[in-house]
RNA sequence: GGGGAGAUUCCCGAGUGGACAAAGGGAACAGACUGUAAAUCUGUGGCGUAACGCUUCGGAGGUUCGAAUCCUCCUCUCCCCA
């Protein structure tokens, strides 16, 4: 090894902070051989995010990404972002079969003009890039794309864990989705990628990136893999779609309420993919909550505030946290929920149903829900329990009463 | 091109003429217990002021007193052979 190709203890340390959280590192080297390569020639490392399309939502989950991201344009990298404008058109074929709507080319410059706007919330915009695939993706004629599809085999692409359950289960794979790594393999080869980022899902995607890049004689991209920031409910992927996640613009009381309501075993993974506390403290305080030493739920507070204190501030956090006392422990109403203004149509002769309350506050979806919500016992007005699911209600009582459902929904009305 | 299997409620999956708004499981929601955690237990299960009411079982027609179940055509998917 050449002198100036050692790895120092500072080339060391940097790539083990670069590494936190990282569920895998293709080759297992990778960083510190980047870092090298940094070192050596002074030019900024490309890192590579590969974005769709649709409508935008970043969650805390999209966020362990970005932040990735964001320690490595704070050593100085280049972020490049790329818009899948292109491979839209076939859609990830990760999750579901169904196929996705086409995007028109306004709603694709939209999402991105979006998606640009709230990347800034983590990101450096200075070192940031946004490219399109169709840039480079939308040249490729025919006979291009054919001998493109030539460096990849059928058995490497049915490796990938999607395809390969889709096939196990008899469903439906369109031969365009098994364009879709290789797609995105160019998107490394034509930026002249030295990371990708990515989460676990990607592996397939990103390791195509490497493969043909070594194809087409470039240097290879090291693969950087983060896990899949697993949602509210415990079991799958934090998404907007299935609705178990903390969007990073949403507020301090609404963050808080739900990282409350994560499960103690989440706390270490969200600790670590979503704070910067170090990491030998997320140890001890993980220790501490498992020990009984400290009530788990203390340890889940001060995850709570370490997030808000990201998005918002400190102070937030700690805003945040007394609210939520207020209201759990003492078993006071939030101060701030949704309201609803009773329309013409609700009520009539001058009273109103309670089931028809809960359907049209939306806190219920239809009266026999609404029914069973009362039957249960979980539906109480101004704080009183109500019993009768007949209950009707006369219009002077309901200015600025507040209607609860169940442990967590309250909407205040409006006549 | 030939042969076979299939499409059921949020998901998986039973159901082959009436007892089916449709088994069972999962998810979800509510209650109890808690720390708005987990686990556990109980309840709910389309819509509907609830009614022997209305609309559901890929789509359109048909047979029948009666269809998720039978017939015809259509759409989509999977498997095997070529």
């Amino acid at each position: 090894m050449e002198t100036n190709n050692t790895i120092t203890p500072e080339i060391q340390a940097l790539a083990n902070r670069l590494k936190r959280g990282t569920s895998g590192i293709a080759p297992a080297n990778g960083i510190e051989e980047k870092l090298l390569k940094f070192q050596r020639t002074g030019k900024p490392l490309n890192i590579k995010l590969g974005l769709d399309p649709t409508a935008p939502d970043i969650h805390l989950g999209f966020a362990v990404v970005l932040r990735k991201l964001r320690q490595f344009q704070d050593c100085g990298h280049q972020v490049i972002i790329i818009i899948g404008d292109y491979t839209a058109l076939i859609g990830d074929p990760s999750g579901r079969s169904a196929t996705r709507p086409m995007l028109t080319a306004e709603e694709i410059n939209q999402n991105a003009k979006t998606y640009v706007d709230q990347l800034s919330v983590i990101l450096d915009r200075d070192k940031t890039q946004v490219r399109f695939n169709g840039e480079w993706l939308g040249e490729l004629d025919f006979a291009a794309t054919v001998r493109l599809a030539s460096r990849m085999t059928v058995a490497q692409v049915l490796q990938r864990e999607d395809f390969a359950n889709r096939y196990a289960n008899h469903q439906p794979i369109g031969l365009h989705e098994l364009l879709y790594p290789l797609a995105q393999a160019y998107d490394s080869v034509a930026i002249e990628a030295d990371v990708e980022m990515g989460g676990q899902d990607q592996t397939f995607n990103i390791l195509a990136g490497r493969e043909l890049q070594k194809e087409m004689g470039k240097d290879q991209q090291v693969g950087l893999f983060m896990p899949i920031l697993v949602g509210l409910d415990g079991v799958k992927k934090m998404s907007k779609s299935i609705g178990n996640y903390v969007g990073i613009r949403e507020s301090p009381d609404s963050m808080f309420g739900k990282l409350m309501s994560i499960s103690d075993t989440m706390m270490r993974d969200y600790f670590i993919l979503c704070t910067d506390v170090p990491e030998e403290e997320v140890a001890a305080l993980i220790q501490q909550a498992e020990s009984g030493e400290v009530n788990p739920k203390d340890v889940k507070r001060r995850l709570a505030r370490e997030i808000i204190a990201i998005y918002h501030n400190a102070e937030a956090g700690e805003r945040a946290d007394r609210e939520w006392h207020r209201i759990h422990a003492a078993g006071e109403v939030p101060a701030d929920m949704p309201e609803y203004a009773l329309k013409d149509g609700d009520s009539t002769e001058g009273e109103i149903w309670v089931c028809r309350l809960l359907v049209v506050t939306g806190m219920a979806k239809g009266t026999g829900e609404a029914r069973r919500l009362v039957t249960q016992g979980g539906v109480s007005f101004n704080g009183e329990k109500v019993a009768d699911p007949q209950a009707q209600y006369a219009l002077e009582a309901l200015e600025n009463a507040v209607l609860k459902v169940g442990a967590k929904r309250y909407t205040r009305l409006r006549v």
